[in-house]
DNA sequence: GTTCATAAGGAAACCGGTTACCCACGGGAG
DNA sequence: CTCCCGTGGGTAACCGGTTTCCTTATGAAC
């Protein structure tokens, strides 16, 4: 039973149960010092009238709101929708709600904009995702602002607002599964500079090759800039060496993507002729032909962390020592050829 | 020059203008009776400590708030994030911001999430995404609770809460694509059962079937759920069929996907042997092998329009007459084998 | 010299909650 | 029989804006 034309207010609940304001606002926020009568009657008028608590009255009271802002400025849809879902799971039940802010990494305002969102809305807590995350001014200046902040990062940090996979170590054990079928002629098509998810990946792969004593001539190692085409750019160059690598460890996606068209454009089968590996694990990893073995980062799980910790006051959130990513096998790797 | 620990209020402002808090009000909100000289007085001092007006202040006077909201239940993350950019391109410049709440269809409690988030967050509208806003209860919903609200949808409506993309008219016109390059047989992997736009994409491909008069036995629709794996079981089944279609249009980019992972199981090649048709132009329909001849969904300004739509009050918002969704041609259409 | 319209701006109430502070009451200790 | 304390609950101020209503000064009209 509503009343028409507007939201029952607390006072409404007040005069309804015959007490006052703050009896009704302890009833809601469960204070203890109330007898069980009282509680019960309030209780009951509250359901009568269906009455809802103003949320932006009650931010105004007590001077912080329940808004988390994801800033984000990833070009990947699916890891976006995983990082909301992974909020909104944190914040499940709780009455924060999740808005999102995406940001233009290289636009000159993107600073200004920034802190013109954090200085008018003043959200309780904010996630920086990769990339933009990995920016030192973005964070440098959440913290003058006073806002909190959690990044989520491809490294370890201040466990206080990092949540991190060890991308190194998860290239390290795709690279080495690639050793393990046979593979001796390894290449890698990096990720773009000033990534660094990039560099981790890149620094795996190269402490992978290293372990296995493999030889890594510099021109095994073809930069793109994690776009598709940079992807193919790069298989262009490095399926043209010769001898050239019977597997190729791609930083995202994307570019392995990239690669396979060219592989194929090439005559090349894959696996058959040529192993690839791609990272993210993507819709397009699964749905590509041949589908393709990528690492799957805990973007869900980490996400859901990030949320507790940012809503989770100063006490310790329970955490996974570490967030493992995980190798996705499909069909994209095979033994090298006998050539 | 901020005060540190905590914003300044327009009670700070106030005082250090030597005016009344009405006379910031004033100025904040532009209004005229004001002399030029309090106005830029009352500036400067605003500049000076870099005051921002509370929203949650500000919303609670005004009784209404700046959240627009976003209530969607799409498994396709691009085409949410298409959605959420045209959403915040149409409030660009304004105050409101953008919060995001997935439903999930099918869960017994999702109306009751849905009320319960709409009574408590009072946003002052929510655009539904498409499936969940061609459900009736969901806009009676909205409709019994006051909140404006706007439909993405495949067939027009009432023009205050709809913006409308004509999926019919576009598939006629994919579908016309397939006959002028010579098809004769064509068939269709349709989307599941209530699913308007699977029902819109139907009907168009079945007049444009009609249209030239071709033939149509039952067998040549399966039915699918939009997902990679029921592609590619409708594949298996339309491609055993003897004779098979040459041509095949699925209305989503997934089940085109599946269906290509069929051919190429089955020894076929695609186009030569198959051509295939999707619809959505996902990232994965320019990355698939061969790329995919697909429909590109206005998504982002449908979205930009529903924001207009949404905050522009009453007065009419300029809007394409249509949107029209693009047959983007790739290469997974060519003429139909000789045979 | 009045009268009156108008411009400029202040005082106070209000939006819907929370909180600092106070009061009334009842029971046990001294 | 007081005193004191814990319990249950009310009063009023406050959060930071907006709005209603009112006052004052000014200049034009009569």
């Amino acid at each position: 039973m509503e009343r028409s034309g507007g939201q029952a207010t607390i006072n409404d609940v007040a005069r309804l149960a015959g007490v006052s304001k703050k009896t009704v606002s302890r009833v809601i926020n469960r204070s203890a010092l109330l007898g069980e009568e009282t509680r019960r009657r309030v209780e009951q008028v509250i359901a009568e009238l269906g009455y809802v608590p103003n949320p932006q009255a009650r931010a105004l009271a007590l001077r912080r709101n329940f808004l988390i802002a994801l800033v984000h400025d990833n070009p990947n849809a699916q890891t976006v929708m995983n990082v909301q879902q992974g909020l909104l799971e944190g914040v499940a039940g709780s009455e924060f709600e999740l808005v999102v802010r995406p940001v233009r990494r290289g636009s000159p305002t993107m600073l200004d904009d920034l802190r013109a969102f954090i200085e008018r809305q003043r959200p309780f807590g904010v996630l920086l995702m990769p990339p933009v995350g990995d920016l030192p001014p973005v964070v440098d200046l959440c913290r003058a602002l006073g806002c909190r902040h959690v990044r989520m990062s491809a490294v370890a940090g201040d466990p206080a607002s990092t949540v991190a996979s060890n991308d190194r170590e998860a290239v390290r054990h795709a690279v080495s599964y690639l050793v393990e079928q046979g593979h001796r002629r390894i290449g890698h098509v990096a990720g773009p500079d000033g990534f660094l998810s990039a560099a981790e990946r890149r620094a795996g792969f190269e402490e992978a090759v290293a372990a296995a004593e493999l030889a890594l001539p510099r021109s095994w190692i073809a930069q793109g800039s994690y776009t598709f085409e940079s992807g193919q750019e790069a298989g262009e160059r490095l399926l043209d060496l010769s001898p050239r690598p019977t597997a190729i460890f791609c930083a995202n996606d994307e570019m392995a993507a990239g690669l396979v068209h060219a592989a194929r454009a090439r005559g090349l089968d894959v696996p058959r002729d040529l192993s690839v590996i791609g990272f993210d694990d993507t819709p397009i990893a699964a749905h590509l032909w041949p589908p393709l073995t990528t690492v799957r980062w805990p973007s869900i799980s980490m996400a859901r962390t990030a949320a507790l910790k940012l809503i989770g006051g100063e006490q310790e959130v329970e955490e996974p020592s570490r967030f493992l990513s995980t190798l996705i096998r499909r069909a994209s790797v095979a033994p090298p050829p006998a050539d």
